[in-house]
DNA sequence: CAAATTTCAGTTCCACTGAGATGG
DNA sequence: CCCATCTCAGTGAAACTGAAATTT
């Protein structure tokens, strides 16, 4: 009785967006910690699968992370012997990451567990509703 | 030309919600910033506008806030005097928190502020595009 | 010299937890 | 005794800032 949103912010278009984020956010952490993961791994692995050996100032840009954030996640995988990391013998200031075999296969489950995130998440809405949905979010940021 | 997205990010839903969701908290904060004003303030002041006077713990179910974080939005809005605290006589567990005038016109401001906030976001979309755009996401969320 | 990279330390914001005190 | 409320203190993730060290 006690929780009804206000019309002031339930009819707001900024707030339908932040509700869903966080929805999709919780969901996607739980779904990653079960597999034993974060968001920042995930992204890190998918750059690295996909453009090969990086930099970590490369891997940020690329994945829209702080530099910091970068420098604490790429610790965490080397740890894991999931990326490998050398220095860059051309230029010396860089470290070149390296994805591993088993950094590969850790992508490859990840990846499966977030198709599922995606479908959860989307269950009320038709493909063809879906489709339109990742369409005008597109248009939103611009492409 | 080291700032493309992996595809595996850039494709999925919860991808696109969340680079949303982050580019319209960051329009809204800049803005009732410029106003004076946070997030929560405006919660709370559109919360205590449509229900009326209510207790702190209300205030959070219905505005989706942390009770701490309510304890601490309705300390800054009270040394504005743009809401008004006493305890309840009838329960005097609870503090009873009342919007004042000021704080009303201040509500009236903040959502004229946030109406052109929604307009940026989604100055992209036609009238049309962006009804089917909330339309998805209430559905997403149950609704 | 300026510029880029890596790293550390620290900040801010948001969401949340734990616990104590008061009262129903 | 149990439960709700208010409050404070503190935690943890995410995004970010400043500055130092190294190298180009």
């Amino acid at each position: 009785m006690d929780d009804e949103t206000p019309v002031l912010l339930r009819d707001k278009p900024t707030w339908l967006i932040s509700q869903v984020a966080t929805h999709a956010h919780r969901l996607m952490t739980e779904r990653l910690a079960a597999a034993g993961a974060r968001g920042y791994h995930f992204r890190l692995l998918a750059a690295l699968a996909e453009f090969g050996p990086s930099s970590q100032a490369s891997l940020g840009r690329r994945t829209g992370m702080d530099r910091s954030d970068v420098v604490a996640a790429i610790n965490d995988l080397a740890r894991r012997d999931l990326v490998r990391r050398t220095s860059d013998p051309a230029d010396r200031r860089r470290n070149v990451v390296t994805i591993t075999e088993k950094g590969a296969a850790h992508l490859e489950q990840l990846d499966s567990v977030l198709a599922g995130v995606q479908d959860e998440l989307l269950a009320p809405l038709s493909p063809a509703e879906r489709a339109q949905l990742t369409g005008l979010l597109g248009r939103i940021l611009g492409r």
